[in-house]
DNA sequence: AATCGAATGACAACATAATGCCAAAATAAA
DNA sequence: TTTATTTTGGCATTATGTTGTCATTCGATT
């Protein structure tokens, strides 16, 4: 049976925000020994991710969000000594967000219940169909952006 | 070269959290002139897409949210009169939702904008590519559920 | 029929996120 | 350099969503 690319793209659509709600109470559910929430997980393994520090509207910018959103957060997990505020030499008033020695070891704890569920997950996915969602995600992002 | 299927994972997950920020955005920025949020498109999106109607936690189920944060939702959308609780005959307490006339008349909106912009979307994106990566999500989705 | 567990509605408290606004800084363009 | 545009921070307001709790209803089991 043929259906035209158009619903196929909003099922696809609807099913995203499905995902994005499930993952999260996954994420939600996993974190909870860790004291983290999602909103701060998402920020923590935006930043473990990147390669040369993130920008609070930088960390927006990846997660989907707005900025104020993750300068809140971020604010009160400086608070709390999980991140810290590094002095960005490549603009003076918009710092750079990196995980804490505290920070780190959260990471580390995150990733110790994050992978073997990763793992779990993608047991009987083969590779190359993440591979092509993951392309593809990525090409509507860019679209997006 | 290789990457392995748990990082391949743990990068769809976050771009698949980053495009759902980016589909809201869109999906705002499109709906603005017809007066909805993106609360609201995606409860009506959610209804007009079922074919036997839907109770609020049906919803909640669908779009991957808690049945109170619909609950909320659908109630000032009934207020505004977008939405109508109709009986359920399977269930006493738990009404189906439906969309009003004026309901109905927000979808056509709805579509008019929709349509021209799936279509856009989809343009150089073979249907083949959208089928595989909406199996993919809708696996995952039965994984989490 | 009686009972038990799951689903639902209702409400409250809280967490998260978006929006709007303004000023300061950075970047791009002239 | 000067000007214009964009980005960023900060703040307040509002919207959205989650969690917890309790009583009611439903459905399944016995």
């Amino acid at each position: 049976m043929h259906t035209s690319k158009r619903v196929l793209f909003l099922d696809l659509v609807l099913s995203i925000l499905r995902l994005n709600g499930l993952l999260i109470a996954e994420g939600d559910a996993m974190t909870e020994k860790l004291d983290l929430t999602h909103a701060r997980w998402k920020v923590i393994g935006a930043i473990a991710l990147s390669t040369n520090g993130l920008t609070v509207p930088g960390i927006a910018r990846v997660l989907g969000q707005s900025r104020q959103a993750v300068q809140r957060i971020t604010d009160v997990m400086v608070e709390d000594e999980i991140l810290e505020y590094r002095a960005n030499p490549k603009h003076k008033r918009s710092v750079l967000v990196t995980l804490s020695e505290e920070g780190k070891e959260v990471y580390i704890n995150l990733r110790d219940v994050q992978d073997p569920w990763a793992i779990n997950v993608t047991e009987d996915i083969p590779a190359e169909e993440l591979e092509t969602a993951l392309r593809l995600v990525r090409r509507l992002i860019k679209k997006f952006n």
